[in-house]
DNA sequence: GAAAATATTTTGACTCGTCAAAATATAGAG
DNA sequence: CTCTATATTTTGACGAGTCAAAATATTTTC
């Protein structure tokens, strides 16, 4: 029943809640991830009050509903078993397919998303590492460490890119960074906010800690 | 550039246009095909003539320019592929991708399209059918006859039929009368305005006329 | 060839999602 | 505590796509 535009500010709302610890997400927030003018979000936020997908406080911020819960990680299985889909099965770049999912997630049919999912063997993860909600709403989740916070010597797997940017993939994926790649941490320089790590194929490299913050690492063995 | 309302007005007025003789589709029937109120019809044609996408006339009908006729063709050959691919590849129900392919016309991009015909290895016919125009918009034209137009005792193969009604669609396939399979024509009953059709495998079926012309039809052998 | 029937266009209104800019509330600095 | 900076909400407007119903044009019937 919700718009393709209600679809996504649920999602919005739960992705911004996610990675922020508070229990409200202020309508700037919001409005600058769904690329609109604050007024606009809050009118869009209004109306999902009204139908009772989200709770909103005015001067406060929004959370969800269980039902705008519901909705919102539908919306994010959608978008992440068609990025699947795009990546292993129509062979497209993964640094490409974000924004074409961002449009089929409102356009694909219940049916046809359980098909996909089928055809796919019921992937865990999308081509980022992201973790692909179950049907019934259920997001496995798990707590990967940051490769910022990695200590130096250590061999790390990399596990989720947690960026959609096209350049900062194609980045990622020049250096052989891919979710699933191994690399150890060869100097940590605190001074520089830098790091250096040395992926497995592909030539060392130094990145800033802010990029290095991005990408969530699991221990190797 | 044309919105997705644009880019169905133009593939229903390239239709029209191909199952009735006449140069200039008219208003009312555009309106019916799309499901919506006359005045709305001429409202999005007189966009679409100021866009040089349609000639317009008053109170005569409308008809592709060279630069309409190009974009129906690509939402043809979108929606066809697309229905091929639900059909072939998800294993959804021939009766059941016209809804659906229908949305995703208009959603998927046109990179993504080519790698689905390159996966599906470059189809000419969707699952009912119809022709698939080329990239380049050629529309393979062939002339086969009507089912309703075969004398008794011919064989033939059914190619293609002409409703995307869903009830109509299930009813041939109950039957074994998918575009492939072959038939006899049993007995015509001018009278009658029927006709008695033998299936391959399935049992002896009768058939009004209405429902026998949507139904094309090739020799066999 | 006039009257009636039918088809088309026009007008005015509505919803949705959006922006610009004005009004107002809240938070922060001193 | 008061003033200023920042965040949020309100207001008025817009384009797209649509409908209902009135106005008008065309076609058919007699
Ligand atoms: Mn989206
Ligand atoms: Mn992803
Ligand atoms: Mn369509
Ligand atoms: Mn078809």
């Amino acid at each position: 029943m919700p718009s393709k535009a209600a679809e996504d500010y649920l999602k919005h709302i739960f992705l911004l809640h996610q990675r922020a610890q508070e229990d409200l997400v202020p309508m700037g927030d919001l409005a600058e991830s769904m690329g609109v003018v604050p007024g606009t979000a809050t009118s869009m936020v209004k109306k999902l009050n009204a139908a009772r997908l989200v709770n909103y406080e005015a001067y406060s911020g929004v959370k969800l509903t269980a039902k705008g819960r519901r909705i919102a990680l539908q919306v994010l299985r959608r978008h992440r078993i068609i990025e699947t889909l795009l990546v292993k099965t129509f062979g497209l770049d993964w640094s490409e397919v974000h924004d074409e999912a961002e449009q089929l997630e409102h356009t694909i049919s219940d049916r046809l998303l359980e098909r996909i999912d089928v055809f796919l063997g019921h992937p865990t993860t999308d081509p980022h590492g992201d973790p692909i909600p179950s049907a019934q709403g259920q997001l496995p989740k798990s707590s990967p460490r940051r490769l910022s916070d990695c200590s130096q010597g250590e061999k790390v797997t990399i596990c989720r890119i947690v960026d959609q940017d096209q350049d900062f993939l194609r980045f990622i994926e020049q250096h052989g960074l891919k979710p699933g790649s191994q690399v150890q941490i060869d100097v940590i320089d605190e001074a520089g906010d830098s790091i250096r790590i040395l992926p497995e194929r592909k030539k060392p490299l130094i990145m800033g800690s802010h990029a290095a913050r991005k990408l969530l690492v699991e221990s190797s063995g």
